[in-house]
DNA sequence: AATGAATGAGCCTTCATTCAT
DNA sequence: GATGAATGAAGGCTCATTCAT
């Protein structure tokens, strides 16, 4: 029947709100079934076990969902290293901040990597080490061939740690720069500045100290 | 009595440890009692009003702690720009990941930034903002003085975010490159790297694609 | 299923000896679970959302209880007003003081006559001046017609004043006339002596200064 | 030190407003200490033994302060019956209704007649048997000599019934006759109400379904 | 004599989960 | 297969009281 399929996916986005919003102790069984419109009380522990069973799937489908949304671009042959660069920086700030479905998927994600539960190894081998890895193999189109790896895996952190910035530190953000300039923080001008940085800091763009003409 | 503020000085640090670990929710009152030996079930209460408002106390010790215990360097008139940059980073990454234990106290102000309370305006007004002030400062000495307020904060940003990484993000991190590099990721290795990368950015070094000498 | 409903009912029942004897604050919720032998600490909860709306149902049912036990009568036209004052006193003083166990309905009643919760206004709607207009009613026929309404409800104040001292005063009562005596005050008696009294003070009977048959 | 009793009277006083507004169990001995601006958390149990053991001397100054307040009127011998059974219960009216202390007095006396604490046996013996005995030889005056101690007991407590009333079931007087009327209720309108409704009953006043100018 | 810091028992309620249907 | 009524463990907190000073 697909009534329960049915039942079952409306928890399931449902917790995603719920879980975003609340995290995981804060939100209740009885919230997320409320939103999911469901009024059996033992639907969460029938169709997944437990709370904490209905999360880890959560989480799975989270970056399944966001991956999808916001694919990376796919470069032809022969592409210069920076636009691959600027493209993927571009990618990241877009699932970062740039609120397609209402956004829950990016907040629970973020949540596991600074709070990790049984969910993160999952998450770090299926979606974020396939995702390092081609930043890796883009960085050692541009780095001397002898460089070594502990090296290029920081040069790689370093441009993600900008990125993630910007979703985790929002509220910080906000006080610090006003309300004003923050709504100006879009994906796109956010991408641009993290490219311009990091390229700069490459080699592969004059360094900021020169021209300004933000 | 002396009794009485060393007890409430026990339950602070054990709260810190409980808190840190847990999150405000997933804490216990009792769990912190016990970490603290203290028996009395009413000393959250008595001392400090109310669980919420002992983990607004635990904030506000947490950052006076990490700010007395790794001070910013004094430099002298005349210091040049890049070594106030190397310092300002070095400095923050001690704050981050030296002396893991007992470390509870910048894990508070993480999960403060990543999902902030009630505390977190405080903490914004009295630690964070200063020291952001103190970047944009020294950032000012090297670009150009036409630059927009928006394109130095993005650039302060850029700084302070490769740096918030790797306390953050530990656990990925871990699970990206091994255990063995991961040991090797010490404050004063990964301050070098965030200097380089950001003084190459900045044009106070040169970029990475030419020199690779770790 | 009855077990729920069995359950329900046990506590209602439970609640209100319980209410009655020790008053709202005094009882705890753990007693009155006790005494329905109910072990779960949260049927309370559960069946009535919490100990105050508990309370409101027990008053509730209280006077429901109280006015179907014992009913007022049914006087055919052309009654006698004498007799239909005595069956007024009769009916109220019956419910007052007959059948002293349970007897926590109208003790639960003269509790939130005393000191009334919100429960109160609901109370005096449904239950009290319903019969308060009845006593207007079977005054207004033996007095003068131009009698002010003040001095109307004034009349019934010292017919129901003297209905529910007996009640509310029974400790002070035995201890000023003895246990022997304060036995004798059964329902009967003392409805036959309001009546009398008060039939006297309206002239449908001779005054008390002239015979003491008892 | 007059200090001490100062701080014993001021929490005797606190007291008697805090009781009679809250009741025993609602009250809570900080309110009391709040009230009596009394610091020392220890000054209840100090200066009384217990919370309880302050309420029975609450109750102990409570008539003994309100008897003083209002005495009854001295009768030279002669004075016609009606004048001493309308003095009576003039003075039982003024100290029910007549606010001249804020009231709190009463309050505390009529929730001990009706839910009669350890204090209760020793307030009837020095408060209400006096008081009760004297309205006893004032009504032999005009009852036939053979009438029966009881008979003579109910028509006392029909006299102090209606009296009663209005202070018990004020909240309900004032739903069922509404506020403007219900403010009309002055201890001088009640008690000119009830002597003459009890006067009648005794034959000293014509009955009332023949005059009725008020 | 008088204090106030400190106690611990007990309060109501919430919650994820189970079980009979 | 799917329900929702019912559970009991545990939560934070309040309060009268005690004890060292």
């Amino acid at each position: 029947m697909s009534d329960g399929d049915d039942t079952r996916q409306r928890i399931l986005t449902a917790a995603g709100y719920v879980f975003a919003e609340k995290g995981f102790q804060d939100a209740t069984v009885r919230d997320i079934l409320r939103r999911a419109d469901v009024e059996n009380m033992a639907a969460v522990n029938y169709y997944f076990g437990s709370k904490e069973k209905l999360y880890l799937e959560v989480v799975r489908q989270a970056h399944m969902q966001r991956t999808q949304e916001v694919p990376l671009p796919q470069w032809p042959p022969g592409t210069p290293t920076e636009e691959k660069l600027a493209g993927f920086i571009h990618t990241m700030m877009t699932r970062m901040v740039k609120e397609r479905t209402p956004g829950w998927q990016i907040q629970i994600l973020m949540r596991e990597v600074f709070h990790p539960t049984e969910a993160c190894t999952e998450m770090v081998r299926e979606f974020i080490r396939p995702h390092f890895e081609i930043l890796l193999g883009i960085l050692k189109e541009v780095t001397p061939p002898d460089i070594s790896p502990k090296k290029l895996h920081l040069i790689a952190f370093s441009i993600v740690g900008q990125c993630l910035y910007h979703r985790i530190a929002q509220p910080v953000v906000a006080l610090l720069v006003g309300d004003e300039e923050f709504r100006s923080y879009d994906a796109e001008s956010l991408a641009r500045h993290i490219a311009e940085f990091s390229l700069a800091a490459l080699g592969l763009k004059p360094p900021l100290n020169r021209s300004a003409h933000q």
